[in-house]
DNA sequence: AGGGGTAGTGGGGAATTGTGGATAACTATG
DNA sequence: CATAGTTATCCACAATTCCCCACTACCCCT
């Protein structure tokens, strides 16, 4: 399970660390393109899992077709080195807009990795709706 | 069961004491972002149904999307040390503006980390305001 | 009231982690 | 086949984190 916060940098090789909790989890990464302009890392088991839904989609329709394509084609081995850092593909690091400060947040089953301002801003933007937090809560029973 | 309520302070490495009395309760502590600006402390047992129905909400739906990411990469785990104290992570901290002075309350299934000052402050709003509290409780049918 | 125990607080040292750079291996190209 | 550029592996430092020990204050029991 994945779960937290860390502040970690990108090198100019285009390194990141994975935080140090989430490395024995991580038998064989992969790193692909994700939702909100962020980059998704799964575990490989968690990757082959997505993989099939993924196959799954109807291809007749674009939007589900776009989706395919995203995940798919943006998805990359990314074997950690004897430090625990993987490399991001620069195709990627376009796409997330990643600089130099990064934010690496846990998910349960996945990783997520942020531009650091990205990240502010999103946050930031959802702690503003807490009404909206405090609804889904109690629907969740707490 | 937690309740009670009471004043601990956190240290400069963002320690905090957690009371005695929780922690036999406390297998494997969970800490993540609350409501009103504080923060949750759980079970571990309460913390993966919590999660479990986290990630079952739809990851299409942009809003609940980060509502997960809020509560999933806000959370951390929080072993206790020797002494039955947990870290305070930085980003926790800064969300609920936890200085050193901190209060520490029990609501039954969960722990909540107040700064000292918040605290006071929702407390003696909410205690000024209890008839309306009352009245709002009667149509819950309480 | 005294004494033993527990609880909260603070600090020091060792191990781990994150980061940057250097060297070696590999690939591509003329 | 040689060379230049790129990629991967390795090494070293610095900072942080973790774990342990010590002190003080309070509580409870006799």
């Amino acid at each position: 399970m994945f779960i937290g916060e860390y502040k970690h940098n990108i090198d100019e090789k285009g390194r990141i660390a994975v935080p140090a909790k989430f490395r024995k989890q991580l038998k064989g990464a992969i790193i692909t393109r994700g939702l909100d302009r962020c980059l998704f890392v799964f575990n490989k088991i968690e990757w082959q899992e997505l993989a099939k839904k993924l196959i799954a989609l109807p291809l007749a329709q674009a939007n589900s077709r776009a989706f395919v394509r995203l995940m798919l084609a943006g998805a990359m081995e990314a074997p950690l080195d004897g430090q625990g850092r993987i490399l991001v593909p620069e195709y990627l690091k376009q796409y997330a807009a990643l600089k130099k400060q990064a934010v690496v947040t846990g998910l349960y089953n996945r990783i997520e990795i942020w531009d650091e301002i990205e990240w502010q801003k999103y946050k930031s933007k959802t702690e503003a709706s807490s009404d909206d937090i405090a609804e889904k809560l109690s629907e969740l029973g707490i």
